[in-house]
DNA sequence: CTCGTCACG
DNA sequence: GACGTACGTGACGAGT
């Protein structure tokens, strides 16, 4: 502990308001069970600071403050009152909250520091000012863009949500010009936020492009007059005054008066006492539980403390020394007899792959409470892992059909509980060995029934998230790249320890999980809608799709030999060899070498040459027509590279040797709206919009005497949109089976549906689709390629027509800003933890929560027929093999097609019922082929 | 390992 | 006259 502070000292600074407001939206609302008073942003900020002070790595602070706003009046109000003026007031339930976070700050032992009169950000400037100047460093946790004008000199910014440093290349990327200068362009600009008035018209881009080419602000208005843009000069002329109070306004003080030093802001262990008798008082059980582990391993003395053992006596520290290995009989019959005598247990495997298809079993392990887990290695082979690794067992291990005499009883004992992370992967490396493992509880799917939107489900995220314990990382047993090593050769060991604590990982969390499923109210999303996809998922993937081989042979080299036709085309009107793969070269040679206009370069520098880029650049045939020409070949060229890579190459690679068929892997988690996702290949993209793209579908096959048949549900989230938005005419529209997109086009355009033209009809369809995603009128805009005021003409002449659309849109809006989630009709929450933001962020999170409602029920919807399915065609031969979010592929033996496309249909067009009753019917359209492009 | 691009609903 | 925008995914090649 040093009480100086200089040379090799480094200062942590974190923006305590930034964290209260981060946490305050980040977090369902909390309250205190015992009283009821909010403490969600308590908790949250608690978390991050814990997070913040445990952190281990090279940037380890030596001395460390929180600092905090003291009031929002400030000097600055003397120079503008209007200054932050515009402030939304602060939530109810929000202010109470704040001289707790204060509270929790010094309980944590560390410097808690406000000023009357001064904001957060002039406190850190001036620490930061000293500390630089004292030869320390200093990092500044934060992401708040008025910092960055501090950034260089030894002061950097970190941003702990994203763990992303600011440095000075983040802050050009941001405003344009270096650090330096982020004031000048901060005082043209303005900030609606704070209310910072800026030059009227001028935003960022504007304002970097003007101190870039004027050098400095003081400059630029000295030389107003030159400008030539009109606007822009008489806004500079005119609002001189106001620009350089702007600019008072957003400079920082680095001068502020303090009654202390930085030599007062070393680091400090936390007073076990303090921080755990605050936490209790706050009632925050893990994190107390949390803290106190860590305590206690660190601060042997405090273990004696019996208050926080008192407060969490059920948790237990991990300690991989405990964990059994099992090799022989004896030992596992009496695992056994311990999982029957609870009735439930916690189950692993560990393969040779993550290709569950291909994986062979290497191990088993078992976890029946916490801290107490074995590991019952079975395929671990000698040789750790050099290239000549033989294939001789080592030795002491079970054999799998000793094991399996015990266990798979156990495993589809109706009566034991199999609880597993992912469980979708266990259960088809036990099906493959002939054990079908029932019943089951899955806590990657709790997880995401309960906190989807706030974070992803692995395994690693939970345990640190919800045990506060970071499992052992498999990268180091594994090793990557060319020297990896499969589990099978992983030391035995090495195997107990991380394959055992997983199990108990997974057990520890389902426990935790279990009582909170119910808290969310998520129990019956869980159990009807993500638990019993398992087994009905873990099959369509173990059956597949018959792929031929040869149809997609000869559609590769078909598209290789086109490539190299338009390739020596494209070189010879450019004028020179490049690769036309590279998006970068090719921005070169268009707009560098040919001279094209409208080269707009993104944030990497780079010329944007997407197919909207590339498709404008075909039009200019008169005045460019090499340019022309060359945008129209690459457009082919990359489109036959796509179905050529990504398709008939790639799938190819994916055909399984021993079944001779394509195994996709969905996961249930992947989508936050409930959507499944497809991967390795993924099968949800196979191309259908282009004939050329379409032909792919005809190698997806039916084995003899069978066919496919496809079944799909028709405009199912303009269906439910018109449900949701209570659409009277929508939905009599559906009843009455009228085209909806026409219908529209006539209402909004005041058509009568008989004259309606094709062109019309287009748009309304941009429009209903547009509506489903959020409208606004720039996206509209865009996919129309019209002017944004046309578009937005249309927008409002469509919210006229229907008024139920709008008033969706922003009750959902404003539920989500309450409540911090959104639910899908069958009771699905999807948080959305930035619908509070500001800035262009806070636009993505409002669309992004008016859409999840309608593409989560959609997906409910299917899931709920997915899993009746099954039943419903035991009598036919027939599979389900693939789910494209709307349409189901099966594969059946030619006779029964009528019967499965009869029920299947009346199956999927019910699946609502019986707790949905929808003012619109569900309708579902049929195919059926010898392919998949026959059967669509 | 990130970015740009493009395939699907 | 621009803070910036349609929603949700996964895979590939290029380039760092």
């Amino acid at each position: 502990m040093s009480d100086s502070f200089g040379k090799g000292h480094h200062l942590h600074l974190i923006d305590g308001s930034a964290y209260i407001f981060r946490a305050y939206h980040a977090l369902p609302p909390l309250t205190r069970k015992s009283d009821g008073l909010p403490v969600g942003a308590v908790a949250g900020f608690c978390n991050i600071l814990w997070g913040e002070l445990t952190k281990s790595g090279r940037e380890v602070p030596t001395h460390i403050a929180v600092i905090f706003d003291f009031s929002s009046k400030t000097f600055r109000n003397d120079i503008y009152p209007l200054y932050k003026a515009n402030r939304p007031e602060l939530p109810e339930d929000l202010r109470p909250q704040f001289p707790l976070t204060r509270a929790a700050t010094r309980a944590f032992n560390v410097a808690c520091i406000e000023i009357d009169g001064f904001e957060a950000d002039d406190i850190i400037a001036t620490l930061a000012r000293q500390a630089v100047e004292a030869g320390g460093a200093c990092t500044i946790i934060s992401s708040d863009k008025d910092l960055m004008q501090l950034v260089g000199n030894g002061v950097r910014m970190r941003d702990p949500m994203k763990d992303k440093t600011i440095d000075r290349d983040e802050v050009i990327e941001k405003f344009g010009v270096g650090p330096e200068r982020v004031v000048d362009v901060q005082a043209l600009a303005g900030d609606s936020v704070d209310n910072v008035p800026g030059a009227p018209g001028i935003g960022l881009k504007t304002a970097a492009l003007l101190i870039n080419e004027y050098g400095d602000l003081e400059t630029l208005l000295d030389r107003a007059v030159e400008i030539k843009q009109p606007k822009r000069r008489e806004a500079l002329i005119n609002n001189a005054e106001l620009i350089r109070i702007s600019k008072r306004l957003v400079s920082l003080d680095a001068h502020v008066p303090l009654d202390f030093t930085i030599a007062d802001l070393s680091v400090l262990e936390p007073e076990p006492e303090a921080l755990l008798g605050f936490l209790q008082e706050m009632e925050f059980r893990t994190l107390t539980r949390r803290v106190s582990d860590r305590l206690q391993v660190e601060a042997p003395a405090v273990a004696e403390t019996p208050e926080p053992k008192a407060a969490a006596p059920e948790r237990l520290p991990f300690d991989h020394s405990t964990y059994a290995r099992v090799s022989d009989l004896p030992a596992l019959h009496a695992w056994a007899d311990r999982i029957r005598e609870i009735g439930h247990v916690a189950v692993d495997t560990e393969t040779t792959s993550l290709d569950e298809m291909r994986a062979e079993l290497v191990g088993i392990s078992l976890a029946v409470d916490p801290g107490r887990a074995c590991y019952i290695p079975i395929g671990h082979k000698q040789g750790g892992g050099d290239l000549f690794g033989s294939t001789d067992l080592v030795p002491g291990q079970l054999a799998l059909d000793d094991v399996l005499a015990v266990l798979k009883p156990i495993l589809e004992d109706p009566a034991i509980l199999k609880i597993g992370q992912n469980m979708k992967y266990d259960w088809k490396i036990f099906a493959r060995i002939g054990v079908t493992v029932a019943p089951i509880e899955d806590t990657m799917l709790m997880s995401s029934a309960m906190y989807a939107g706030l974070h992803n489900h692995g395994m690693d995220t939970l345990s640190e998230t919800y045990l506060g314990h970071t499992p052992i990382p498999i990268k180091p047993l594994l090793g990557s790249g060319k020297s990896a090593i499969t589990f099978d050769r992983v030391a035995i060991d090495d195997a107990v320890k991380y394959a055992a604590e997983d199990a108990d990982v997974t057990l520890r969390l389902w426990q935790s999980f279990q009582p909170n499923l119910h808290r969310a109210k998520v129990t019956t999303v869980y159990e009807t809608l993500e638990r019993p996809l398992v087994p009905v998922l873990a099959r369509m993937e173990m059956h597949g799709i018959q792929v031929d081989r040869d149809t997609l042979s000869r559609m590769s080299n078909a598209f290789a030999q086109k490539m190299a036709g338009l390739e020596d085309e494209i070189q010879t009107l450019a004028g020179d060899r490049f690769n036309v793969g590279s998006p970068k070269q090719l921005g070169e040679v268009l707009f560098d070498r040919l001279g094209l206009p409208g080269g707009t370069k993104g944030k990497t520098g780079a010329y944007a040459t997407g197919a909207d880029v590339l498709e404008d650049i075909t039009t200019l045939e008169d005045t460019y027509p090499q340019g022309a020409q060359l945008a129209a070949r690459v457009l082919d060229w990359r489109q036959l590279a796509k179905l050529k890579s990504t398709y008939t190459d790639a799938l190819q690679d994916h055909i399984n040797p021993e079944t001779g068929r394509v195994h996709t892997s969905y996961s249930l988690v992947g989508a936050v709206t409930g959507r499944l996702s497809s991967t390795d290949p993924n099968l949800q993209n196979i191309p259908i919009r282009t004939e050329e793209g379409r032909r792919i579908r005809e190698a997806f096959v039916a084995p003899a005497g069978r066919v496919l048949v496809s079944l799909d549900y028709s405009q199912i989230e303009l269906r439910i949109l018109a449900h949701v938005a209570d659409i009277p005419s929508l939905q009599q529209a559906f009843r009455d089976g009228i085209d909806i997109h026409a219908l529209t086009a006539s209402e909004m355009f005041s058509v009568p549906l008989d004259q309606m033209t094709p062109d019309i009809r287009r748009r309304a369809k941009a429009i209903n689709f547009g509506v489903i995603y959020g409208i606004s009128g720039f996206g509209l805009a865009r996919n129309l390629r019209i002017p944004r005021a046309e578009a937005q003409g249309f927008i409002d002449r469509y919210f006229e027509r229907f008024p139920g659309i709008k008033e969706y849109m922003s009750e959902t809006v404003k539920f989500a800003q309450g409540s911090g989630y959104v639910q899908t009709l069958f009771g699905r929450k999807i948080h959305t933890p930035e619908i509070n933001a500001k800035g262009p962020t806070a636009g993505f999170a409002k669309r992004a929560a008016i859409n999840a409602p309608i593409q989560g029920t959609a997906a409910d919807v299917i899931r709920r027929a997915m899993i009746r399915m099954p039943d419903a065609i035991t009598h036919l031969d027939a599979k389900m093999l693939l789910q494209v979010h709307d349409e189901l592929l099966f594969d059946v033996a030619e006779e029964d097609a009528a019967e499965l496309t009869r029920i299947a249909k009346a199956v999927m067009e019910n699946a609502h019922h019986p707790v949905l009753t929808l003012k619109v019917p569900l309708t579902v359209e049929a195919g059926q082929g010898l392919n998949w492009a026959a059967a669509h």
